[in-house]
DNA sequence: TCGCGTCTGTTCACTTGTGAACACAACTTT
DNA sequence: AAAGTTGTGTTCACAAGTGAACAGACGCGA
């Protein structure tokens, strides 16, 4: 595995940093849905979600619903970034979109932080702007419309897998911000009418980007601004977005 | 300040850790709505609250509006406990319920850490458990009704204040919820026809706890969960409350 | 004790979102 | 090609929440 990952952080890293990472670290492929950790587990692993691949967390409701709060893809990493690992998961993690995940022990990880001081920062700064995409969902969930909040899921997820047609389903999608399905539907329905986007079964196909970004709340540029100033000449420069 | 502060975190540690905060460590009175870190801050001060004093996370918005997220009372500490300082804050953080919190400089902090495996553990968790009642919070904003989070806020409000007497205006509720004044007056005006509670001028006074509870949602309870497991035997136990 | 600013209780017309329901369309399996 | 399953579009009666409005209550300062 000598070739670099599609993956922020790793990437940031430079070579000799990267090279303590080894032999531990390799690249495994996971299919949507798929578990990473469930509420209690030892979390013992820290998966790198590669190119297009997401990671969603989500937190369990007492009547068994799901919601999620966010998403990771290549700007992140899952799994003990704040604990540090061998702390039970307060959450569910699955893999939202399948793809290509980096995968190394949280021990081997804590072993590296403690030789190379580059790294170590670099995950304060990337646990940083993870607490800063939580609290930001908090106060959108609080304050923003569903169609906002719609607007704002949709072009998160096309954004960060550098694809115009997102596949996933009505229920999917008010599932993940927690409201009822036909209200979904009809929101989409709206978009659809305003030429935001085409509906396929299964999935939606976003035609005109700036029109649907006007329709989504602006957390998500409150939080990229947090993630280009704290991990500014951290990350390489054309990986910034 | 030798006395044993009324604080979760520094009561958990051990005598030999404690000394390791002096004498950098000093007990600081901090009047209502005192501002603590605004968002762009550097962070190099961390404050304990102690005995009842509480403060309060705040999402600036675009329109100006603020939503609060989460309240740190005695349980922990607000300032650089993820990003362990240097980084600028993300949050309005600011004063919400008066009284004395211990501070301290992050860098001082961080030397200590160094020199105590259990002390920097210690702060490890607790940086989980804040994870967890981000998450926590966000999900509750996404699905429960403002019935049930105002309950949920009066309750952890009284339960760390540990007076039934909770000084708070509607207007502020409404704020701290994200939602309108005008209903959450209504909804304070059905749990005073039912008992739960008594309202004064600018406050409130909870007459039955246990009805209360059975109004809010069961989200606090989640995450005190995870501060029981998360800090088992790290707190002493008559503070695991 | 008078006056003023703030907080409260309540109303009203309105928007947003719910949840159940049902017909139909699109894929899958056999 | 038939049958079954899952997703879609749409309706409907209803519940939750908004935001402006206003009368009056409270408590402070002069």
């Amino acid at each position: 595995m000598g070739e670099q990952p599609e993956n922020n952080l790793l990437r940031a890293l430079r070579p000799a940093d990267y090279a303590l990472l080894h032999p531990g670290i390799e690249a495994q492929q996971r299919a949507r849905g798929e578990l990473l950790y469930n509420p209690g587990d030892n979390v013992e692993v820290v998966y790198f979600p590669c190119g297009p691949s997401l990671a969603s967390y989500l937190v369990p409701n007492e009547d068994g619903q799901e919601v999620e709060t966010i998403l990771v893809g290549r700007e992140g990493a899952v799994g003990g970034i704040v604990s540090r690992g061998h702390l039970p998961a307060y959450c569910r993690i699955l893999v939202k979109y399948p793809g290509k995940f980096m995968r190394l022990r949280v021990s081997d990880l804590e072993v590296a932080k403690a030789k190379s001081h580059a790294l170590a920062r670099l995950f304060e700064r990337y646990a940083d702007c993870l607490l800063a995409q939580m609290v930001q969902s908090s106060a959108c969930n609080a304050i923003h419309s569903i169609e906002r909040r719609a607007a704002k899921w949709i072009l998160s997820a096309m954004e960060r897998t550098g694809d115009h047609l997102v596949p996933l389903t009505h229920e999917e999608l008010a599932g993940m911000l927690g409201v009822g399905r036909s209200y979904t539907s009809r929101v989409l329905q709206t978009f659809r009418q305003e030429g935001l986007l085409e509906t396929r079964r299964s999935a939606m196909l976003v035609k005109d980007i700036d029109a649907l970004r006007a329709r989504a709340c602006r957390c998500n540029d409150a939080v990229k601004m947090h993630f280009d100033t704290v991990l500014e000449g951290v990350y390489p420069a054309e990986l910034e977005a």
